[in-house]
DNA sequence: CTAGCCTTGAGG
DNA sequence: CCTCAAGGCTAG
């Protein structure tokens, strides 16, 4: 049912916005932590009379009934399946009811409201957008869901026609965008094993030995509580930046095909008229940029998108997604003096004075940025929320579901954030280091695309290609 | 049953 | 001492 979706997906938003005075559940006031997160009152009564006193509920609907403040008492199954799913924790009602006192979830309460204040002052300190959009804050205090948060906010006159007609969009990138079948659903998304910190039960002899409770509270079958999006038990690692990070793609097999692709290429046309930089170095990032969008239409958050708006959001960032992918590949290598290519050969860049001051200095602003990077030791799953953070624009035009887009920013950014302070508590700025680094990146990509498009208006660089396609259909649509 | 308010009591 | 998350109580 679509209102309860919506609702969910507001209460979600407003998670990453409103720092989380909400009761996950229902959305009523937060009264303090109950069984392992900050719940409302009603919840945590709720939730306490089903354990304790064994209850048992069917929905009579399709179990998925929409749990907020006004319809929370509609169906208690539905509800205490949420209770289950937003982590609140079967062993923290206490067997033999005693009162007062503490449990062991005490410190992890302290740890995770230090977390939370930490969080606002940096978020503060960096001058970031806290503030939710008021008419998501509303909706989620009424009981009116927003129309389109999930199908397009946008009236649909300012959604560009030329998106909508593949004839008069150069036809790469939608045919890429498009062949469904020629890709296998090779992103099955696999829970990532979180390193779980054993939380043993108040009462070890009547939970320890199997997950069933003497409380008699197993979970379903086929269910497991999902994760929430931060909670005290599983801190740091948000698991939407674990998301994000299965979300890419297998390097090895990326190089194999591209690798297998230009000795194809090479050997098919016998010699090559030009050698190494302007012919082989473009088809090389042609091939790049297709695995970049196969990586994108395969990924979480972009699949949701509409055809339409998934082109407009890689028009917007494919050079800069391109040179990230560079970027990493050098912090990897390590080496000032050479660059590392995908297909693992090196170049070596003392040569590279004599192809011209432009590409010299590129080059080493390119270095220059990776080595900032690997100073700071960039993990895999910061890189995975950073190329997120460049699809993800909310400030591209004639987005038709902007609001989404920015949500998604949203969401990535505040996972980020959280994962670098509980990663790297030492580095308390990591975040803002990282983050500083993307106008930076869009800097240079835009004097890479600028360089690009000279070279091809000279005729030094092959044009019926992806590459050339993207290149001119930002400057087509450019304002 | 619900949910707001009350009482407890270990840990700080 | 105080805190605050457990359980308890009870009107609606």
């Amino acid at each position: 049912n679509a209102h309860a979706q919506i609702n969910d997906a507001c209460v979600r938003v407003m998670d990453f916005t409103a720092d989380e005075e909400l009761c996950p559940v229902c959305g009523d006031k937060v009264s303090g932590y109950h069984y392992g997160l900050l719940t409302c009152e009603s919840c945590k009564g709720f939730f306490k009379r089903t354990v304790q006193n064994n209850k048992r509920y069917t929905c009579t609907q399709n179990q998925d009934c929409g749990i907020d403040k006004t319809q929370r008492k509609r169906c208690p199954f539905c509800r205490f399946q949420k209770c289950l799913s937003v982590g609140m924790r079967l062993e923290a009602v206490r067997a033999d009811r005693m009162r007062g006192g503490r449990n062991k979830f005490g410190p992890m309460y302290k740890q995770d409201r230090a977390l939370k204040q930490q969080k606002r002052a940096l978020i503060r300190a960096s001058g970031f957008k806290t503030e939710a959009n008021p008419s998501l804050l509303s909706s989620t205090q009424t009981e009116y869901p927003l129309p389109g948060l999930l199908s397009g906010l946008h009236p649909p006159s300012l959604s560009s026609p030329e998106y909508d007609c593949p004839p008069l969009c150069p036809p790469a990138l939608g045919v890429a965008l498009q062949s469904y079948c020629s890709f296998p659903a090779q992103y099955q998304y696999t829970a990532p094993s979180l390193p779980s910190r054993s939380i043993k039960a108040e009462y070890p002899d009547a939970y320890s030995s199997s997950p069933d409770s003497s409380l008699g509270y197993p979970y379903p079958d086929g269910f497991m509580p999902a994760s929430p999006l931060t909670s005290p038990m599983n801190p740091g690692l948000p698991p939407l930046v674990l998301e994000l990070v299965s979300c890419d793609p297998n390097e090895e097999q990326v190089r194999g095909k591209i690798s297998a692709y230009l000795h194809q290429e090479q050997s098919g046309k016998g010699k090559l008229d030009k050698p190494w930089p302007s012919s082989l170095l473009c088809v090389m990032a042609d091939q790049i940029l297709f695995s970049i969008v196969e990586w994108a239409r395969s990924c979480v958050f972009f699949k949701e998108l509409k055809v339409g708006d998934q082109m407009r959001l890689l028009h917007n960032s494919w050079s800069e997604l391109l040179l990230l992918d560079h970027i990493c590949r050098q912090v990897h290598h390590g080496r000032d003096n050479s660059l590392l290519l995908i297909t693992g050969q090196e170049v070596d860049l003392s040569a590279m004075s004599d192809a011209g001051p432009p590409l010299a200095s590129m080059v080493q602003r390119g270095q220059e940025l990776a080595r900032r990077l690997q100073l700071l030791q960039v993990d895999r799953r910061e890189m995975a929320c950073l190329k997120f953070l460049i699809l993800f624009n909310p400030n591209v035009k004639l987005l038709e579901n902007q609001q989404y887009v920015e949500s998604v920013q949203e969401q990535v950014n505040s996972a980020l954030l959280e994962y670098t302070l509980y990663s790297y508590p030492q580095c308390l700025d990591r975040f803002s280091q990282l983050i500083l680094r993307l106008p930076e990146v869009q800097s240079l990509s835009a004097q890479a695309e600028d360089f690009l498009c000279y070279k091809h208006l000279c005729g030094e660089v092959p044009c019926n290609n992806l590459l050339i396609e993207m290149l001119h259909a930002k400057r087509s649509t450019a304002v």
